[in-house]
DNA sequence: CCACACATCTTGACAGCGTCAAAATAAGAC
DNA sequence: GTCTTATTTTGACGCTGTCAAGATGTGTGG
């Protein structure tokens, strides 16, 4: 959209570039759409962005704090996007539940070095999510876990299953089946709509 | 077990570190449960072992052939450990698909840096698997499928379902499973058991 | 038995990475 | 207008994967 000069004119009451920090921002979401994580290096955003090496530093204290904000937009996002199926009152419960499934599907497949950002390893793996991060990250599971008891209580998930484990299965299958499509293992783009149709089939009760 | 120099002397018609091939994988797999695929640097293990920093690259090509060949590694315990279920008698289809599911999660849990390996992005995002790798990983996948077909013929489960789809989801379900414990993102160990039985009684149909 | 060819291993080097310390610069406050 | 403070830069360190060239040991053909 626009360049970080009109920013700086805009903005005007700022420092030396305008406002690094969230030029930095934008910049590394796309080399990490364009690159992934590991083509995400601090050295080549900052000659991006037209600024020193260390110059980031100043505004995230490591890259792991970087990606975590990165990775904050993303589930700002995602979770946008959910609000948006949820709240619809004019289709069927089990069709609603369709549409999160396979949103949640698409959301990763097109855009799956954020997902992986979000859902991987390279952040969760050795508690290195920030405390900002784990304020938005954590609720999202929460919620699912909400949703499933509600889904539960209308009838269109078994309520003889323990709510939590429903919740972590079925919600393993969608991270399950994003992880397969966006790592390129055994499953193709083309297919996610049929995938999503099975995997709905099997987790929500026939209506009465 | 027993080290480099007795190895040599065993051998004997070797050059000069004995066999460094099979040397190197198997501090490569030490290294890489100790500390992970990112832990893991040619020069520390060439250090491990004792030779120098380039002398691996006469059996590896380079860091990615290693990795692939650790993966390989995996996959035949894995298969063997499948195998091993799958030929069990006594015991009732459905009580057999609990153990191969239970099983699977459980090798993911006590290998977790291996799992990562054979199934993560470092080797299939962008198709650096080995033709030999290939030739041990895919076979996997068909097998699956292979197996949710006779489960479907055997009532099982939902014949209705087209059989590739079942099986991309069940394994979806298994891989994302796996994921969320690994990589530490609401799951528990402590809770396996209780997963996997949840997730079997969404697949499985009851016996007439 | 010796020389030659070859497999194997080492040393040196290069570019890239994340990050720290110290110096330079610009902005706002008094 | 000076001073404090925020921001940015330059220099450096150790780590990484990998290539080129040299050194060394091994097995083979004469």
């Amino acid at each position: 959209m626009q360049n970080t000069t009109s920013k700086k004119a805009t903005i005007k009451g700022s420092y030396h570039h305008g406002d690094l920090r969230s030029s930095l921002l934008e910049a590394a979401k796309a080399m990490l759409s364009e690159s992934g994580i590991e083509g995400l290096s601090l050295r080549k955003l900052a000659d991006r962005v037209g600024v020193s090496r260390t110059a980031p530093y100043h505004h995230f204290k490591d890259k792991n704090e970087l990606l975590c904000a990165i990775a904050q937009e993303g589930f700002d996002h995602w979770h946008s996007n959910a609000e948006r199926i949820l709240a619809q009152t004019d289709i069927s419960n089990r069709e609603k539940y369709h549409q999160f499934f396979q949103s949640y599907i698409g959301y990763a497949a097109e855009n799956p070095e954020m997902y992986d950002l979000m859902f991987g390893r390279t952040i969760w793996k050795q508690n290195s999510a920030t405390k900002d991060l784990r304020a938005i990250a954590y609720p999202s599971f929460q919620r699912q876990v909400e949703m499933t008891k509600k889904w539960q209580e209308q009838g269109l998930m078994s309520p003889q299953e323990d709510t939590l484990r429903l919740a972590q299965v079925t919600w393993g299958t969608m991270h399950g089946i994003a992880r397969l499509l966006i790592d390129g293992i055994y499953a193709d783009r083309s297919h996610i709509e049929e995938m999503c149709t099975c995997a709905v089939n099997l987790f929500i009760r026939e209506p009465d």
